[in-house]
DNA sequence: GTTGATAATCTCAACGTTGAGATAAAAACA
DNA sequence: TGTTTTTATCTCAACGTTGAGATTATCAAC
């Protein structure tokens, strides 16, 4: 059973013998994965009148215990956005009345961002809804192969610097 | 020797033991990568004057073979975007002198896009190069390892539907 | 050979991100 | 203490994509 990116390969050595295009089976398999990903994780998202980057804001602030709380730049490093980005956010889940913005006591360049009552109870109720969903989409890969798909991942990430949520 | 996404899914098994979050192992995993990855592809393109999607359309177009010539709607499925981007991206691309926009002679709702010599020239000059970038943004990863990544990334892409380039 | 449905592309306003710059505060150091 | 550098966030214009709608052409069926 072969994919998009096989014919792409099949194209390649037929039009390029010169070249061994091997690295594209595997960048432009992340690359076509995450999108497709993305679409479908779009529509789960939707159906509770959320976009994903609101989820993401979300759980970030969710699973860093309670308070629930974070700085902005914190967000920023965790969403990989620049600092505008991540601004215009938050700006919008304000309005949502999903998160407030809090000056930091401490640091007075520093604003946190808190995740309101109603931010914690959705995203409480979306976490295992959302998990589940994951795993439909993850469905065609046996445990094994699961485990040593994310290994092979985490030591390109590892590799590429990808070690701190900020 | 973790990544971020080792930290992420530790948080959550803390905040919410009751949900097993490991599938976001796998798709954290994905996104994160392509988004690492597109920013490491984006300074190698733009040290040749292009920007990524220039690069993929000039790419779609040239390992299709002669004549270089594909139907606009062919580039909008190769490149997972909307038929709005496509004529954006070859309004461009003519300006540039990369791409000609012709008539189909045997379908008048449909256009044609075709490589111009120079854009010909420039994608065959990039190639090699641009293989062995993507080549050493893998090499953390032995022979057989990039292997299996590639072999599990085509079954989920399979299972997702992805098995043509339009 | 009309009619209706489908297909390919283009148009355009709305949207979100980027990247550079501004602002203000904190830290480092002389 | 005063000066310089670094850090955190916000601002905003430019950019590219989306999604819906318009246009024009082809195909299917009668």
């Amino acid at each position: 059973m072969g994919d998009a990116v096989d014919l792409l390969l099949d194209q390649w050595r037929r039009e390029r013998p010169d070249v061994d295009p091997w690295p594209m089976g595997v960048v432009g398999r992340v690359s076509r994965l995450a999108k497709l990903l993305n679409r479908e994780l779009k529509e789960f998202f939707a159906s509770y009148g959320l976009e994903h980057w609101e989820f993401d804001v979300l759980a970030t602030l969710r699973r860093s215990g309670p308070p629930y709380e974070l700085a902005a730049g914190t967000l920023v490093k965790a969403a990989m956005v620049t600092s505008g980005a991540i601004t215009n956010r938050i700006d919008r889940m304000v309005a949502k009345g999903l998160v407030d913005r809090l000056p930091d006591e401490g640091d007075r360049r520093s604003v946190r961002v808190r995740l309101t009552d109603r931010g914690l109870a959705l995203v409480d109720e979306m976490l295992a809804p959302h998990v589940a969903n994951e795993e439909r989409l993850l469905a065609a890969l046996d445990p094994r192969d699961r485990d040593h798909l994310a290994d092979a991942l985490r030591t390109l990430l590892a590799s590429l610097g990808d070690t701190t949520l900020g």
